[in-house]
DNA sequence: TGAATAGTGTCTTTAAGACACTATTCA
DNA sequence: TGAATAGTGTCTTAAAGACACTATTCA
C-alpha cells in the first residue's frame, strides 16, 4: 500500500571566510513561497538526473552558486507538516564549506556573516543554527576548518580559521603541536610566501580531501 | 515547477544488549520487496498522522517492535536510485536504544547480536554499520550507552554495558572518575541490591534523559 | 639595527592509565 | 574467616596550556 509522498528537497549550508568573518552564502527566491528574500539555496531532489541527494545538493550549489568541488557533508533532515507552507516536507540539508576566492560574486546570491544571517524564511533559522554548531564542534577536533582556506596556505592563516571559527584565541605553539599530531597538514616543497613583512611562512596544504579526526576515550 | 517525489521513509536501528552482547532488533518483512525476509523494522511517513519523521520513527516502533519511550537519535537519511527496487528513495534512519526489557518478544520480531546480523535487503547493511559507528563512537564520550540499562542500575553494570559495546576492558577506576566528572548518572536514595554474593552495589539512575558528552579542544 | 611576523623549547597543569589497596556482604 | 564483588587512593604517564624564547625577513 502506498501513501502520499512528501515533498522532499535538499538544502544548502554553505560557509566561508569573508573579511576575517564566519560567513554564510545566501540565495535570493526566485520562486514562491517566500519570492524574493534571501534564504539557504536548496532544491528539489530531480530524480531523473541526481543518483542521491548529496547529488542534488552538489547540483543545486553549482546551478545556484557557481560553486563545485567543495568540502560537503551531510548534516540532519528536517522534517514535518509545518515547516513548508505548500506540503508535509523533507528537507536534506548538507554542509558545505569553501574559500571565499571560490564563490563567485553573483547578482542573485549574497555571502553575509554568520550572526546577520536571521529571520530567514522556512526554518532556515534553525538549519543555520545547526550548522553552525556542527562547524565549530568539528572546529575543535577535526580538520574541517582547513577546507576554507584556498589549496596552499600559512600556519597562521590556518590558525587564524581555527579562531574565527571557534570564536577562541589560540596558542601558537599548542596549535601546531597538535596539527602535526593529527598529520592533516603537509609543507609545500620549498615554496615560501613573500613580499610581506616580517619573516615569510612556510606553504602548506591539506594532507587529506577528507576530514581527519581525534578520537577521544572515555 | 513540480518534480517527481522520491519514495520518502524511516528505517530505526533498535539497539539492546541480550546475553551481555550488543544486539539488534530485526523484523520479518510483511510485504514485498523482500516479503519474509529480515530487515530493519521501518516504514512510510504517513503524512496526514505524523507530524515529523521522529514521530513516524516512533510509531513504527511501537506499531513493529512494541517499543515506546526509548533514547532515539536520527542518524543519517539513505538516498538514491538504486536502494530500493520500487522507486528513487529516501530513507531517514533512526539510532534507538533500550533496555532488553523493554523488547517484548514477538512472532514477526527477532533480536539478533550485531555481529550476526549481514546480508540484510536494501542497504540495511550499510545503514546497521553507520549505527554501530554511531554507537561505539558515543559510548567513548558520552552517557548514550546508559540508556542501554533499565531505570536503575549499579556501577559495575555500567562500566560493563560501556565495555560491551566499546569491545574494551575499562579500569574501574578511570571509568568512575570520568562517569563522575560527567555528572552522568546519580545515586538512587538508600537503595542497594542485595542477595547476590559478595558486596551490594550502590544503585545509580542516568541524571538526565537527554544526552551528556564531553568537549574536546584543539 | 629594530620592527614585524614566523616558529620552537620548556615548565606547569590537568587528564588518563595502571594497579594495589580497602570495604562489605554471604556462606 | 575467606570467597566474592564493590569501591578508593595513589603513583606514573601523557596530553594540554602558558609563555618566554629564537629565527628570518624588510626597511
Amino acid at each position: 500500500m502506498e501513501y502520499p509522498r512528501p515533498l522532499t528537497m535538499v538544502d544548502v549550508v554553505l560557509f566561508t571566510i569573508a573579511d576575517d568573518t564566519l560567513s554564510v552564502v545566501l540565495e535570493k527566491r526566485a520562486n514562491a513561497p517566500f519570492r524574493g528574500r534571501f534564504a539557504l539555496p536548496g532544491g528539489y531532489i530531480h530524480v531523473d538526473e541526481d543518483e542521491d541527494a548529496e547529488d542534488s545538493a552538489r547540483r543545486v550549489l553549482a546551478a545556484k552558486c557557481g560553486v563545485s568541488d567543495v568540502y560537503l557533508e551531510q548534516l540532519y533532515t528536517f522534517t514535518g507538516r509545518a515547516r513548508d507552507p505548500r506540503d508535509w516536507s523533507v528537507t536534506i540539508a548538507y554542509c558545505a564549506v569553501a574559500p571565499a576566492q571560490r564563490v563567485p560574486a553573483r547578482a542573485s546570491t549574497k555571502i553575509v556573516p554568520l550572526t546577520e544571517a536571521t529571520g530567514l524564511p522556512f526554518d532556515h533559522d534553525r538549519i543555520l543554527a545547526r550548522a553552525a554548531t556542527r562547524l565549530r564542534d568539528k572546529a575543535t577536533y577535526s580538520s574541517l576548518p582547513g577546507f576554507l582556506l584556498p589549496e596552499t596556505f600559512t600556519y597562521p592563516q590556518l590558525q587564524r580559521v581555527y579562531e574565527v571559527v571557534t570564536g577562541e584565541h589560540l596558542d601558537t605553539s599548542s596549535f601546531r603541536r597538535k596539527t602535526l599530531e593529527l598529520r592533516m597538514i603537509e609543507p609545500v616543497s620549498s615554496t615560501q610566501e613573500r613580499g610581506a613583512r616580517g619573516r615569510p611562512a612556510q606553504l602548506y596544504r591539506l594532507a587529506d580531501q577528507t576530514l581527519r579526526a581525534y578520537q577521544r576515550k572515555i
